[in-house]
DNA sequence: GTATGGAGCATGTTA
DNA sequence: TGCTCCATAC
């Protein structure tokens, strides 16, 4: 094996790599070499003969960073790389279940539930059991099921204090039961699952325990308890644990994220050897000063300084823009002014905390003629037309997914409507059996029962005509004869659609060529390969489902939430919408730990950026509709004046007093005589300081909503509420 | 069985 | 403002 230079890291990123078989916990600050570092531990633990490639195994959270260290591993050391144990705690999951799967009870080709499957399929079990929805809402439920899944609790083990829980722990139990019978499963299962595999099977965990000697762990502040567990079950007493993680970064804990799973790591698996990486490679001085100023406020932390040898570059830029509208200005006429200086548009990021942000900000650039790009938003395999097609697919590997048959039996439309759904359905649970069984059986009278068998019909002659197709065509065979591709000809709105049914085909072709149609490998030295195209290619749909946009010829200004750029970076970042109750969020405020994590956000923001930073706000701007006034972001009286410099009236004084500048003056009309203005700073004897954002009602019943430095907003009547101008 | 309109409603997001 | 969902009309 070749030898894994080590000439170009820090002591520290040095220490971390050749750190003998113990467990660590590695603090690896923003920008700090944290990825190569990863990779260079895995090559060099290879390189240096510790261990064989099988014996690793290298877990991340998204299939980005997954290929990232793939394709990083592969540059630096000769190996195949397929039957790696590197992946995504789901990739990995589904292999384990794939390969263990009479263990798992589960069949081997069992299906995985997205997100918007899954939604469907309780809806469609409220329907079957006459649930109410309105008292207990699908997405609640969805919510309730995977949040216990994520705390490791079946139906039995949630504990229920109150009715409300009690029923829906039922509807749980009904949803596992449903999921069982029809073979499928959701991302949380895939955790769940192979947890209880594992736990259970004494032989299988420690067969696995042996096996891997070293685990490790990317972006270790997002795991959930589940994932936690999941590793506990995989590290056996031989094994070393080698986690990364920044708890200045985590910024998922509304998703079930818990940092304190570091502080759990450190008890755990003591001894654990800790390591900071704090040299920052990334961002000039004063934008890593202004970082660890805002977040030297949340209490809550591990501790860490990020520094670097670079200059301190130039300062952070501000600008308080009127409205959305001239803010949206503002910023094109900086990146067409970089752009100009001869910047590359690729290199500057716009980010917002919301998506719904993006549409002024798209409308300014539109109208500039400026190319750009903006992440987020409906990804390829989530398409309609898409998981219409995939639905097909599904039903030829296995009819009896009611889910698959519900979504395409109507598409195209055969006549086949709700009525004869019910009846359908009414037959498949009085007989116990799928609802193909059902229409197999032919008892449906009339017309719909004979688009039922003409159905049936298609889909068996379909099983046979492309049982022998290698996978492609075997897809572009299913898109002609379903009718599918005619459906969206005929379409007139159906150009783009169609375009995406043949990107599906070379989808499978792409598939087919990376991975050779293998759904699950046991073991780097060429062990058990399991090879079964279609269903390799659904669980391919369903764990990565694709690109937002195909990657454009020409350089594009990029867009998108702070959220979605963690992990990258850029030369100019643009923080825009810097405004109380959008950044940090409303929402936010009254949750446990929000204010943290949104101060965590914007560290996530601040350290994006290398050389040049900007940060924005308006005064006012459209949301939902309506006009809101802000006042600006607290975060602003966090970062040191001297490191900002303003392109408008600064409002860091203004901030103090918690007062905007520069509101426009609309008079509010039901305040007639009294002087107070939408937009106005008041002060209030017991809630302080605050803006006048909103405005109704007239005379005694005059209201007028104050957005509050400290207390939020509040709709006050000015018969009482003695408002005092302060502005 | 499908098309249309009005009401209701809004964080963040990966697998 | 713009979407998603449901009710009603064809």
């Amino acid at each position: 094996m070749s030898a894994i230079s080590l000439d170009t890291l820090n002591p520290e990123q040095r220490a971390a790599v050749t750190l003998p078989a113990q467990n660590a916990l590695i603090l690896a600050g923003a920008g700090s070499g944290k990825t190569r570092v990863l990779t260079t531990r895995l090559a060099w633990l290879i390189a240096t003969g510790q261990v064989s490639p099988g014996g690793v195994l290298a877990v991340t959270f998204t299939n980005k960073a997954a290929k990232e260290m793939l394709t990083r591993l592969a540059a630096m050391l000769p190996l195949k790389v397929r039957g790696l144990w590197i992946g995504t705690f789901h990739g990995l999951c589904n292999r384990l279940l794939r390969l263990h799967h009479r263990d798992a009870g589960l069949p081997q080709l069992f299906q995985i539930l997205d997100m918007a499957d899954q939604l469907a399929l309780l809806k469609r079990m409220y329907k079957a059991a006459n649930i109410d929805d309105e008292r207990f809402p699908a997405r609640a439920l969805q919510h309730f099921i995977n949040g216990s899944k994520e705390q490791g609790l079946r139906p039995h083990a949630v504990a229920t204090q109150d009715d409300y829980t009690r029923r829906q722990v039922e509807f749980y139990q009904l949803y596992e039961t449903t999921c069982q019978r029809e073979g499928v499963v959701d991302f949380a299962e895939l955790l769940l699952r192979s947890f209880e595999l594992l736990a259970r099977n004494e032989a299988l965990r420690g067969h696995y325990r042996a096996r891997f000697r070293h685990l490790l762990v990317d972006e270790f502040q997002d795991t959930n308890l589940l994932q936690y567990r999941w590793l506990q079950q995989l590290a056996g007493p031989d094994s070393a644990v080698f986690a990364v993680g920044d708890d200045d970064q985590s910024i998922y804990a509304f998703r079930g994220a818990e940092v304190a799973n570091m502080q759990r790591f450190e008890r755990d698996f003591a001894p654990v050897r800790l390591i900071k990486l704090e040299q920052n490679y990334r961002s000039q001085g004063n934008i890593l000063d202004a970082a660890n100023a805002l977040i030297a406020n949340n209490a809550t932390r591990l501790g860490k300084n990020l520094w670097t040898s670079e200059g301190q570059g130039e300062p952070l830029r501000a600008f308080a823009a009127p409205t959305d509208v001239d803010e949206a200005r503002f910023i094109v006429e900086a990146v067409q002014s970089l752009v100009d200086q001869g910047l590359s548009a690729q290199e500057i990021a716009l980010l917002y905390r919301s998506n719904a942000q993006s549409r002024v900000l798209e409308h300014a650039l539109f109208n500039a003629g400026m190319p750009y790009r903006v992440y987020g938003g409906m990804r390829f395999f989530e398409r309609a037309e898409v998981k219409h097609a995939l639905a097909y697919l599904r039903l030829l590997a296995n009819p009896e997914d009611d889910n698959a048959l519900l979504r395409v039996v109507n598409v195209p439309p055969r006549g086949i409507g709700t009525r004869s759904l019910e009846v359908l359905q009414e037959h498949a649970r009085g007989a116990g059996v799928s609802l193909w069984a059902a229409a197999c059986a032919g008892r449906i009278a009339g017309r719909a029962g004979a688009s039922l068998g003409q159905f049936v019909g298609l889909i068996e002659r379909l099983q046979t005509e492309t049982a022998a197709l290698p996978l492609p065509e075997m897809v572009e065979h299913m898109l002609a004869r379903s009718g599918l591709k005619a459906h969206y000809q005929s379409d007139k709105d159906g150009q783009e659609r169609l375009e995406n049914l043949e990107e599906l085909v070379n989808a499978a072709d792409g598939f087919l060529r990376e991975t050779g149609g293998v759904l699950a490998v046991m073991d780097a030295e060429g062990g058990e390969t399991l090879l079964e195209p279609l269903a390799g290619f659904l669980a391919h749909a369903a764990l990565e489902a694709g690109d937002t946009q195909a990657a454009e010829g020409r350089p594009a200004l990029q867009l998108m939430t702070v959220h979605a750029a963690k992990g990258l970076e850029f030369d100019t970042v643009f923080i825009t919408g810097l405004e109380e109750g959008l950044f940090p969020h409303e929402n936010s405020l009254n949750e446990a730990g929000g204010p943290e994590e949104e101060r965590r956000l914007m560290y996530v923001a601040l350290t994006r950026a290398r050389r040049r930073l900007y940060l924005s706000l308006a005064q006012c701007r459209m949301l939902h509709g309506q006009t809101r006034y802000n006042v600006p972001s607290r975060f602003f009286s966090e970062l040191p004046p001297e490191l900002i410099e303003w392109l408008s009236a600064s409002v860091h004084a203004r901030v103090a007093r918690g007062t905007p500048s520069m509101v426009p003056e609309r008079r509010a009309q039901p305040s007639g005589g009294s002087g107070l203005r939408i937009g106005q700073s008041v002060r209030h004897a017991k809630f302080g300081l605050g803006v006048i954002v909103n405005a109704e009602g007239l005379g005694d019943d005059a209201r007028v909503q104050v957005n509050f430095h400290e207390g939020g907003v509040k709709w006050l009547a000015l018969e009482y509420a003695k408002l005092q101008s302060a502005g």
